[in-house]
DNA sequence: TTACTACCTGATGAGTTCCT
DNA sequence: AGGAACTCATCAGGTAGTAA
């Protein structure tokens, strides 16, 4: 380490520096007259030196010399060093040639060719060998360096690289790049016009340790070569010593965007058929929501009530259950319960009908099985008697087969664990739904880490896929088709929690966020048709499965026709396109998009039908052009407003929350411990804050400033100041 | 040539201050 | 509280120069 200043000088004898003679009382002459004695110094140890370097004054006066001695180790290496050797001048002496250092500030190396070639750039090496091979190998350049290299350069003349261009070429080492950002540094102070860096490194592919342009010129690299591999000199950040007297540029908009888009308008009329859109709207009217919650309500449940009786086949080996998962976002004042109310009651009271319609099917059922079990013992009589008698055996009666019991209809499920709703599914092929007031809990649980064994349970609910459940002493459940709709709340910071803790979006990108502005409040002056919805929902409960070659029930599959076909193959491209510019939950979430454009085609097609529209036994460009529609004008809208903080890259969401932190604080300047100290969720230990502090660097909202250390020393602060205009901005 | 001093460098440890 | 990163003082070891 360098020592900045002897404690032993004042600053006014510091001042004088260079000038003052030492305690010996030599002096160097500059420049040295011109009856001088030729250089002629000789090391009393090292002898003569190897190699000389000639230092001169602008105007071409001579200062010394820089001289190369080569000479064995202690250990029998080659070692070697570098005196400068200048004409002193002593009390009562004769002036001679001395081991002497030049006075301060020192001459840059060749510096009487700056002013016989003002317009020539500056290349400056760690050295003078490195000098002399680029004036060799460049022409267009003046080779340069501070006398012995990269030990002092702040003590050297940088007066005359003002307004010029320079290079710093420096070696591939930790030393090397010091000295370039010192010189950097000391360029800029002094006014270079520009700085550009030649790093060894660049020079050629596998740079050794160290590798420097000598060396390079040395193995014959082509001047061409060598000006290929400048570039901007990449000033560090932690030595912006100088920015921070320069004025501030304009900070990134990325840290500084508002936190929240505009919400997409609905695009009803373009979605749904005509009597939708007006049940949609005296709903949402008659329970003071906004529309948009019924919809979110809406898709889920008529999702999961066609469930299992139709499933959407784009083609061969692809099926996609009519499965829509829905969120509604907002506070609780938003109404997002009214809003889902509005089909959860209706479903409600067609779900008791059901159950009541079965409750009579269950008990007819119980009396033929009544009787059944007496068919059956007597046939068993029959059998026997007939084995005995050697006769044939009769035939089991068809009054013995009681047929399968009926099922007790669920439809919507509240708050419910996996252990009930596998039992309740199991008497349930065509599915059910879920509906939680508060999602928040449910997908906190769910995380991958949290060790939770619900997860693969609802990942293969969204899908339809195959599923067994494991219970304790009993025979596991085997789910064949797990299907089950899911609807609920959720606040929005809530969900900005769940996106800030978690980097797993399995779940949540497979929900639809709606998260519209909130309704004016107003009191309701229209009534929903209730007639309309109960029996749209009875129907679509009512739509029947269809047994397969093993008597089981399976979904009927409604095939896309070929213009459909190839709507939903355009709308595959475009997602792909769109992958490649999202990344974390959005990319998820775009990924699933063409899926859930294949579901929503269904339960669009479904939902005309349902409002006493024709039959449907294939989509059609119509259903999946309204789906894609929708999609594309809403739902990623959508997503991008409530999932954009989940969207962007870590370090970015970690500059973000600072940055919004330094406004919420009203900072000019502040501390890492600052920071630190106030404790918020990512930005609490300094490995989340690094990375936020070294983004908003370089987007210019902030810059570390060097503190003076304290009287006696100590740990030097991380301070940085806040740029201006990010407070102006807010 | 030798002994001595001045000076420099790097290593070490204490002390200080702020960070984590 | 404990640690990291700085300054400062000091010392050992080396070099340069000077005086004897």
């Amino acid at each position: 380490m360098t020592k900045m200043f002897d404690p032993r000088f004042t600053p006014e004898e510091l001042a004088k520096a260079g000038t003052a003679p030492k305690a010996d009382g030599r002096r160097p002459v500059v420049p040295v007259p011109a009856d001088a004695p030729p250089m002629d110094f000789r090391h009393t140890k090292l002898d003569k030196p190897s190699s000389v370097w000639r230092y001169t004054t602008a105007d071409g006066g001579l200062v010394g010399y820089v001289a190369r001695f080569d000479f064995k180790g202690k250990d029998g290496e080659p070692d070697k060093t570098y005196l400068p050797i200048t004409f002193c001048e002593a009390p009562g002496k004769r002036p001679a040639w001395m081991a002497k250092a030049f006075p301060e500030p020192r001459p840059l190396y060749r510096l009487h060719e700056f002013t016989q070639r003002p317009e020539a750039a500056l290349l400056i090496g760690e050295g003078e060998k490195v000098a002399d091979a680029a004036a060799g190998l460049l022409p267009e350049v003046i080779g340069t360096t501070p006398p012995g290299g990269a030990k002092a350069p702040s003590k050297a003349d940088w007066a005359y690289v003002k307004g010029r261009r320079v290079i710093i070429a420096t070696d591939a080492d930790k030393p090397g790049r010091e000295f370039g950002d010192e010189v950097a540094r000391l360029a800029r102070e002094a006014g270079a016009a520009e700085i550009l860096h030649l790093p060894g490194e660049e020079l050629r592919s596998d740079a050794p340790e160290g590798y420097d342009l000598a060396d390079a010129v040395e193995e014959g690299i082509s001047a061409d070569q060598v000006r290929r591999a400048i570039r901007a000199y990449e000033f560090p950040a932690s030595s912006d010593q100088t920015a921070a007297e320069h004025g501030w540029g304009e900070p990134d908009p990325r840290y500084l965007q508002p936190q929240l888009l505009e919400a997409p308008v609905l695009p009803l009329n373009e979605v749904f058929a005509p009597a939708w859109v007006s049940w949609i709207g005296s709903a949402a009217e008659a329970k003071g929501a906004p529309a948009d919650y019924v919809v979110a309500g809406l898709l889920s449940v008529a999702g999961a009530m066609i469930g299992n009786s139709r499933w959407a086949c784009p083609w061969d080996g692809w099926t996609e259950p009519p499965l829509i998962w829905t969120m509604a976002i907002g506070n609780p004042s938003a109404g997002k319960s009214p809003g889902l109310d509005a089909i959860l009651a209706p479903l409600r009271i067609v779900e008791r009908n059901a159950r009541q319609e079965a409750q009579t099917r269950v008990s007819e059922w119980r009396a033929r099985a009544e009787v059944a079990k007496l068919a059956e013992s007597t046939w068993k009589e029959a059998v026997k008697a007939a084995i005995k008698a050697g006769d044939d055996i009769p035939p089991k009666p068809r009054e013995a087969d009681p047929g399968p019991e009926p099922m007790m209809p669920r439809y919507a499920l509240a708050d419910t664990t996996v252990e009930k709703l596998s039992v309740i599914l199991a008497g349930q092929p065509r599915g059910t739904m879920m509906f939680r007031d508060e999602l928040s809990g449910w997908l906190g649980n769910m995380s991958r880490y949290s060790g939770g064994t619900d997860r693969p349970f609802w990942l293969e609910a969204y899908g339809g896929k195959g599923y067994s459940v494991e219970r304790m002493g009993r025979d596991p459940v085997w789910i064949s088709r797990l299907t089950v709709g899911v609807v609920g709340g959720i606040q929005p910071d809530k969900l900005k929690s769940l996106l800030m803790k978690t980097d797993d979006d399995g779940l949540l990108a497979r929900f639809i966020p709606v998260w519209p502005e909130p309704a004016p409040i107003k009191r309701p002056n229209r009534l929903a048709d209730e007639g309309f919805i109960e029996n749209a929902l009875r129907r679509l409960v009512e739509l029947p499965m269809v047994n397969d070659e093993h008597g089981e029930l399976r979904p009927w599959f409604i095939n896309f026709n070929d213009e459909a076909r190839d709507y939903l193959n355009e709308f595959r491209k475009l997602c792909r396109d769109m992958e490649g510019q999202n990344e974390g939950l959005l990319l998820s979430f775009i990924g699933k998009l063409p899926g859930m454009a294949v579901r929503l085609s269904l339960i669009l097609a479904f939902l005309d039908w349902a409002a006493g529209g024709p039959d449907v036994f294939e989509i059609t460009p119509n259903h999946f052009g309204r789906a894609a529609g929708f999609i594309e004008a809403y739902v990623l809208p959508m997503a991008v407003r409530a999932y954009a903080d989940g969207a962007v890259a870590k370090e970015d969401r970690a500059g973000r929350k600072l940055a919004a932190l330094i406004i919420e604080q009203g900072w000019e300047d502040f501390n890492s411990s600052d920071v630190l100290r106030l404790d918020r969720a990512g930005l609490a230990t300094k490995a989340d804050l690094d990375p936020a502090l070294d983004a908003l660097v370089v987007g210019d909202l902030i810059r570390q400033v060097p503190v003076p250390g304290g009287p006696r020393g100590g740990r030097p602060a991380r301070r940085f100041i806040v740029n201006p205009a990010i407070r102006a901005a807010t």
